[in-house]
Formats: C-alpha cells, structure tokens, sequence
DNA sequence: TAGGCCATCTGGTCCT
DNA sequence: AGGACCAGATGGCCTA
C-alpha cells in the first residue's frame, strides 16, 4: 500500500487495451483485472503473515530491527540446521552450553510453536549457530 | 542523497 | 475460463 493504494492505477488500463475494443469487453477486463490484483494483493498478505510467524520463532539476537525477508529464511535456515545439528550430536554440540537444551515447546492454539530461552554471549551465537550475517546480501 | 526494503500492479505460465 | 503462482517494473518510505 505505497503509492496508489487501490484506486489510480488498480486497473491498469488507463492507457490502450488491446482486448477490449468494445466498452462492454472494457469493462469485463477491467473488472478481471481488478479480482486478479485483489487476489494478488491477498496472496501477497498471506506470505507476509507466514513470515512474520516465522520471524516470531526464529532467534534475533537482540536486534531491534525487524529481520528483512531474505534475512529471515537465512536465519530460519541456520536456525534449523543448528537444532538438527543438537538433535543428531547432543553430547558434542549441548553439552558445554545446556541452555540450549532448556527449549520449551509452547503449544498455541492454531500452531505448534518453539520457544526458547536465547543463550546469551556472541561467542556462543558464533560457534553453535552460524547464521551468516550476510556476505552476499549486502 | 543513495541504497535497501517493501507493496503493488501487471502480464505470462501452468493447473484445474 | 479462471485461479494460483511467479518475476519484472515501479514508486514510496526509511536510514546511514
């Protein structure tokens, strides 16, 4: 919702169409288009939404800033390798921090959602959880 | 002010 | 035919 919300443009016919020589086909390819941006639109929510659950679960750091989308499937991809990395190693990869093993397992309502309790310390952040801070992004 | 990030529009392609 | 998905283009907002 930048610069034309839903009204200047939302058409896109303001200039030539080809296919709606007549105004009743005008109209119907508007109104077509107009469902397709709606649905578009509605689409586009719905991955935001998926991403800002995902953003809930995955670890920040204490940034304060909101994790940009390509930075959220980075960290939800480390993320994930780091737990299966404890999961299929415990001993060597929990056993000098158990805090990681302190994972609480919240169960909400609508989804099964992980909690957990952030170990403290860049230097853990770095050896058990190497979310590339971002070489090639930026 | 430039660059990053984002929302939206749009046309194309694929699927049902 | 119509909906879902995708990628490119565009323009606005924010921050360093």
């Amino acid at each position: 919702m930048k610069s034309c919300p839903n009204s200047c443009s939302d058409s896109g016919f303001e200039s030539s169409e080809p296919d709606s020589k007549t105004p009743e086909k005008y109209e119907v390819v508007t109104k077509r288009r107009m469902a397709a941006n709606a649905r578009e639109r509605k689409r586009m929510q719905g991955l935001n939404t998926a991403f800002d659950r995902l953003r809930k679960v995955v670890p920040q750091w204490g940034r304060d800033k909101k994790l940009s989308k390509y930075e959220t499937l980075q960290m939800a991809l480390s993320y994930i390798l780091a737990l299966n990395r404890i999961l299929t190693d415990p001993r060597r990869h929990a056993a000098p921090h158990r805090q990681w093993l302190d994972l609480q397992f919240d169960v909400q309502p609508d989804s099964c959602l992980l909690t957990y309790d952030p170990p403290t310390g860049p230097e853990f952040v770095q050896s058990a959880f190497s979310y590339p801070l971002d070489p090639v992004h930026s």
